[in-house]
DNA sequence: TTGTAAGCGTTATCAT
DNA sequence: ATGATAACGCTTACAA
């Protein structure tokens, strides 16, 4: 095996003829060298292929520059576009994006953290699953800063951004409403996440502010196929449903084509559908899915400037921010 | 700002009551260690929350974990396919995936190669964007394995993942033939990456061989909103084509809307389409698209299992991967 | 099997 | 501004 010999300070200091401090120097952000020594100290490092080795800089600062993305269902439209938003503001602060996957096993998330910690992550943003309260601690214990994702947690310590679930649910229900739907539905997953089920409790209450009564559905995974159930079982009730908003734009996507490809229900027209994270494909035109749309930038940008900020501690903890109604053409008027 | 404090070998070794080297060998795989020193290692790490420093580990063994993902667009779904099985594929092998985003400029693909020289990445996998080859050299040189996926490039060094493109586009003509289509058509996107390019020319050169024209057209980026123009152009042509191959499911499903919605198309019955990628939507009721699927999970394993192999110089450094045809009702017959 | 000691490539401290 | 020197936390001969 072709041995790794990456250049060092000491090589790049000899050709220089400098000390290895000044080449460190030179590369050390506002740290004071002569333009002399460090035009001599570039010229080497570029010869020479010079690049600072970050894991021993990381080992002396105590800062490694890395921070890792802890996701599940990666492949997702929304998660997707969630980690290209992240990774991007990450560079663009000087940090790098560690990834991993938590797919498999329940207790991956913490299997996670502790690849963080091992890597001396100087954060962790957690998108998807919820860590076991111990290993939090000994996150934050380390000095290692945690974020949280849509996981409308209570604990203190880490930074939780969440969404106003609650406030675009009753949107919705206004919306229908409008729409002169009679019979509400609401098609949810079995996932029983935070954001998900803040979106179910919050049409729900709007619904029954109204006097007005919802039918309920979970099933399975938060997906596409899941939709086509569920649009199986909500379609099939003696009272079919006039409109029903579903916990995301993936269960949305399903349930929309098994109404029209399946029951031969048209869309606005006999059964309004709205959705929620504004994926791509709502806004494809076998779609034009009425949605929320996730600002994921926003989510990125919260997180990334908080990880820069001095002390976390006096700084607030939770950041609810809103979701922006997109209006198309799933719901009849507008 | 609360200052990092993670516990160190020193401390487990103190109390534990052994040495340091003791604590290292327990945490190492293959060392000889006495089934009682182990005990006491593992309980007083246990206590005290002790993980390894992998920065530290990478510093002396000279081999970081760390595989660095180098990628663009990589919210689109056969991107963060990819990565996906990227990611949990090296977790599965004890490495850990460094993720950098290219979206932003040309010389991007070299900056995250710098960055990924910089934190002793073992290697990096390139998805998007080819790389200056004195920056590809400079990583060999360093000792850093590269792998290439669907870059199909010539140098020596690297590992060139790629797909049977050519042939793929062959059997779509075929299929075309098959069902009685008359005038072909290329849709394509001005990315002009070496698989974009292999599919067109391999569908062309098929198409000739058997006296067979076909217009070609190309527009922007890869993504849904080209499929769309792509369709207004070819399909507001005289002589409008009855069979179209695009050259990703995304382009395609771009196509398929505009055909269907904006000119009243019956797919397949008077326009048979075909793509690649096989994405979750192509399956989805409302395309219900003929393609290829990209063997994501093979990719995976060769990069990875290659990553592994003791001499990569010996190693076949090139594979060229089948992709299935997976048929569905976007082409007639079957 | 275990402990001692040297060394990995940095940066921070302290003289100069 | 510059150079020597001491850490940082780990692994690995080498000796016991």
């Amino acid at each position: 095996m072709s041995q790794k010999v990456f250049v060092s300070a000491q090589e790049v200091a000899e050709r220089a003829g400098v000390s290895r401090s000044a080449v460190s120097r030179t590369f050390t952000h506002g740290a004071s060298v002569s333009p002399e020594t460090r035009r001599k100290v570039l010229e080497a490092s570029e010869a020479l292929g010079y690049h600072v080795n970050h894991l021993a800089r990381g080992l002396m600062r105590n800062e490694s520059g890395i921070v890792c993305l802890i996701v599940s269902d990666m492949g997702t439209p929304y998660r997707s576009n969630l980690i290209r938003a992240l990774t991007q503001q990450l560079q663009d602060a000087g940090k790098i994006a560690m990834l991993v996957n938590t797919d498999r096993s329940d207790g991956s998330v913490d299997l996670a953290l502790r690849q963080a910690i091992r890597y001396r992550a100087d954060a962790s943003i957690i998108l998807s699953g919820m860590p076991d309260k111990s290993i939090t601690q000994l996150c934050l214990k380390n000095g290692q800063r945690l974020v949280l994702i849509n996981r409308d947690d209570e604990q203190e310590g880490p930074l939780r951004i969440n969404l106003d679930d609650a406030e675009s649910a009753s949107r919705v229900l206004t919306a229908f409403v409008r729409a002169g739907c009679q019979r509400m539905a609401f098609a949810n997953s079995e996932a029983g996440t935070p954001s998900l089920m803040a979106r179910e409790r919050g049409f729900i209450a709007a619904a029954k502010a109204l006097g007005i009564d919802v039918v309920v559905e979970r099933f399975g995974p938060t997906g596409y196929e899941s939709g086509k159930i569920l649009a199986q079982r909500l379609l099939t009730r003696r009272e079919r449903p006039d409109a029903v908003f579903c916990a995301t734009d993936l269960l949305a996507c399903g349930f929309m084509d098994t109404a029209r490809h399946q029951f031969s229900i048209s869309v606005p027209d006999q059964l309004c559908i709205a959705g929620f994270d504004d994926i791509a494909q709502a806004s494809w035109s076998s779609y034009q899915l009425t949605t929320f749309s996730q600002p994921v930038e926003a989510i990125a940008r919260e997180a990334v400037t908080w990880l820069d900020e001095a002390d976390p501690a006096i700084a607030r903890q939770s950041v609810r921010l809103h979701a922006d109604l997109i209006w198309r053409s799933s719901i009849r008027g507008g």
